[in-house]
DNA sequence: CTAGGGTTAG
């Protein structure tokens, strides 16, 4: 018999083939010599599956006999097959397989033992399924059988726990390890990387260099996404371009997020534009990349081009682009719907996490209706489902209906700290005081949640707003947890609305400490010092400011008319109804005067004439905003404003009085939440059967620019002349 | 015969 037709060679020729060609040649081989051997079936198929023909290897072992099972003689060819499921990715068959040799069938092959070759596959499909009671039975088999202190035992291990999100575990294996290899410490990294410690990932990936041990593609593939700052990214980038791994599609892919996670947009789109080929995660990549940096027209526009190529996106892309549709200030309801629609005629909403994506897209775009209506119809609900309507209903100020849907979730699934966080946040929109207690106690005597920060935050928040400010700060000093920037800022928060300045100094002076580049909480303290006529301090913390070299981000309002989006800043006069807006404002201003409206200083500049600061409130870019939709929109139509900051308390008041004296409802987005204002108490967003034409924007700093018809393929000669 | 991979809603 020549060698190439002995068992043992041939299976290891298959086990190193490295073409579809040579497998295929190999392939026949086994058949005429080897009929019916289930160990060539196996063999191949993680071949197969390996190379990248998963059809190929499904199609081989669907036609093997599962029930009843097939007949091994050995535990080798019983392992082969184990790693052909694993290898295919039908874990639940690998699963279901390694249950007849042990665990929940023992018995069915008494005469086969597993040995260290049984467990990295099974352990790896625990892994891919999350499925961490079956690793830690697994687990548990294999140090039954005295195989734990094994190297690719462990490294299986690693990883599995690492998918599970169970990190401690993987750490306990990880450290124990008798002897490392670099997929051990590769799997570390992923784990770390994975579940949100990138810093320990990035950490470990050094001090694995340190011990000599030569990081792969792999290794590469699992540490960039641990790189969160500019200075990790050169690192990694370096390493990649010595080692010479910068043409590997994956490895580029991976870079192109990195760039973009470490505020390197720009350098993480060249490296997009200079890829000769592209695939859809790199698109996704790319688009993900300019919704984290709040470039969400940037985003739009890549989605575009992308479309124009004739590439079909997937779920995971146009989650990107939901988000930044939800996100974006120049952004509507009727592109929201545009974007529904496009995810329905391309079948891509059929998962939970899409839909949940398009639930936060109306909440954000400003219609409850249509997120319940999609909330309603979803066959299940994840945490991240419930949590996105809850505080869905908190950001529009309907607390009643948030905890009405809170107290429905509870019956049904048990909620998790997030969940919490848009409950007693629903509660501070609302300034529901006890209930806010009652489900802050809940946490922990019903649910054994320990409240984070942001659930002492939304305390915080919550009391200070009702003007409880001491007992706010003595509830801080209680915390058991040091309180961080989210739970100081809400005492700030709440010291501007009381005019509170010996305890504004104290969260400010935490805040100067804990996160100094924030510049909202200089202009609050100063702020908060000016309207207390003490000028000199205001200007003490302008000066701060300035020698820490935070810039102070421009307040402005968008406001959409008829298509296009027009942007207004503080006292803007660029619009070409520019004088007719200021000769309106000072009618309207009048008019709701004469209802009540007392302009609120407290709001305005500081060092000047009372006069003089009633004129400078009645530039707010938020009321200008507001008469330039008046007078270019229909009688009774609903006017909405989208503020960049939180809106100012003296424009809160004055929009009030004017959808009252103008019978308009106005929608005012900010920073925070929505307001609604009709006649003067605070209503749902109707649901509109009004339709408007599809509006996408070209990302003109300025404004006023938005050809309606940006979105749609083939229209925008320019672009497509681009490629 | 063992092994590791990128984008994913609050």
């Amino acid at each position: 018999m020549a060698p190439s037709t002995n068992v043992r060679s041939l299976l290891s020729l298959i086990q190193t083939s490295a073409s579809l060609l040579s497998l295929q040649t190999l392939h026949a081989a086994a058949l005429r010599h080897h009929p019916s051997n289930l160990s060539f079936t196996a063999a191949l198929a993680s071949r197969y599956s390996l190379l990248g023909f998963p059809h190929l290897s499904h199609s081989l072992l669907s036609t093997l006999p599962f029930t009843p099972l097939p007949p091994f003689t050995t535990t080798f060819s019983f392992n082969l097959l184990l790693r052909a499921y694993s290898d295919s990715n039908l874990h639940d068959q690998a699963l279901s397989l390694y249950s007849h040799l042990l665990g929940s069938s023992p018995g069915t092959y008494p005469q086969l033992e597993p040995d260290r070759f049984t467990f990295p596959p099974v352990i790896k499909s625990c892994g891919y399924l999350c499925d961490v009671e079956a690793g830690v039975r697994i687990h548990k088999d294999a140090e039954r059988l005295g195989l734990v202190g094994d190297l690719a035992i462990s490294n299986a291990l690693v990883f599995m726990y690492g998918k599970c999100g169970e990190v401690d575990a993987a750490w306990k294996v990880f450290d124990v390890m008798f002897e490392r290899n670099v997929v051990s410490w590769t799997a570390m990294i992923g784990c770390l990387g994975r579940n949100g410690k990138r810093e320990e990932g990035f950490q470990l990936f050094k001090k694995m260099v340190e011990h000599g041990v030569r990081p792969n593609r792999a290794t590469l593939l699992n540490v960039i996404p641990c790189a969160v700052n500019g200075e990790e990214a050169d690192d990694l980038y370096s390493f990649v371009i010595r080692n010479g791994f910068q043409f590997d599609l994956a490895v580029q892919n991976a870079l192109v997020g990195m760039f973009a996670r470490c505020r390197k947009v720009g350098f993480a789109r060249q490296m997009f534009d200079r890829m000769p080929v592209k695939d859809l995660v790199s698109w996704s990549s790319m688009i993900e990349g300019y919704g984290q940096n709040a470039m969400y027209l940037e985003a739009l526009e890549l989605f575009r081009d992308m479309r124009m190529l004739g590439v079909q996106p997937d779920s995971v892309t146009v989650l990107g682009v939901i988000r930044a549709c939800a996100n974006s200030m120049l952004s509507c309801l009727a592109h929201a719907r545009f974007i529904h629609g496009f995810v329905i005629r391309n079948f891509l909403d059929k998962n939970l996490v899409s839909q949940t994506a398009l639930v936060d897209l109306y909440v954000k775009r400003g219609s409850l209706t249509y997120a319940r209506r999609i909330f309603d119809r979803m066959e299940e609900r994840s945490l991240v489902t419930w949590s996105t309507m809850i505080s869905g209903y908190g950001m529009h100020g309907r607390g009643t209906d948030a905890l009405y849907l809170f107290e429905t979730m509870r019956t049904l699934v048990r909620p998790d700290h997030i969940v919490f966080v848009s409950v007693l946040s629903a509660c501070s929109h609302a300034g529901l005081i006890d209930e806010g207690w009652r489900y802050f106690n809940s946490m922990t005597s019903e649910y054994g949640i320990m409240p984070h920060s942001e659930h002492y935050a939304c305390m915080v928040d919550l009391l200070g707003r009702a003007g409880k400010l001491q007992e706010a700060k003595e509830f801080i000093e209680k915390m058991p947890i040091n309180p961080d920037s989210s739970v100081w800022g809400s005492l700030l928060g709440a010291c501007r609305i009381h005019q509170n300045a010996k305890l504004a100094e104290i969260a400010a002076k935490e805040l100067f400490r804990l996160d100094p580049t924030n510049s909202g909480r200089y202009v609050l303290l100063s702020n908060i010092f000016s309207s207390l006529g003490k000028g000199k301090e205001a200007d003490k913390v302008k000066g701060l400011m300035r020698r820490k070299g935070v810039k102070r981000n421009d307040g402005f309002t968008v406001i959409e008319v008829k298509n296009r989006v027009y942007k207004f800043l503080v006292g803007d006069k660029t619009k070409p109804q520019s004088s007719q807006i200021y000769v309106e404002l000072e009618k309207l201003m009048d008019r709701i005067k004469r209802e009540g409206y007392v302009p609120d200083t407290n709001f305005a500049l500081h060092d000047v004439e009372e006069e003089t600061k009633e004129r400078s409130l009645a530039m707010h870019s938020e009321k200008l905003a507001i008469v330039f939709g008046l007078m270019n929109s229909a009688p009774g139509s609903v006017i909405r404003i989208h503020k960049n900051l939180r809106v100012c308390g003296d424009c809160h008041n004055a929009t009030k009085y004017i959808s009252k004296v103008t019978k308009r409802e106005i929608v005012v987005r900010d920073s925070h939440r929505f307001h609604h204002f009709k006649d003067d108490q605070q209503t749902e967003y109707p649901q509109g059967k009004k339709t408007c034409k599809l509006a996408l924007y070209s990302s003109s700093q300025t404004d006023q620019v938005i050809p309606s018809n940006h979105m749609q393929v083939g229209l925008n000669k320019k672009l497509i002349h681009r490629y």
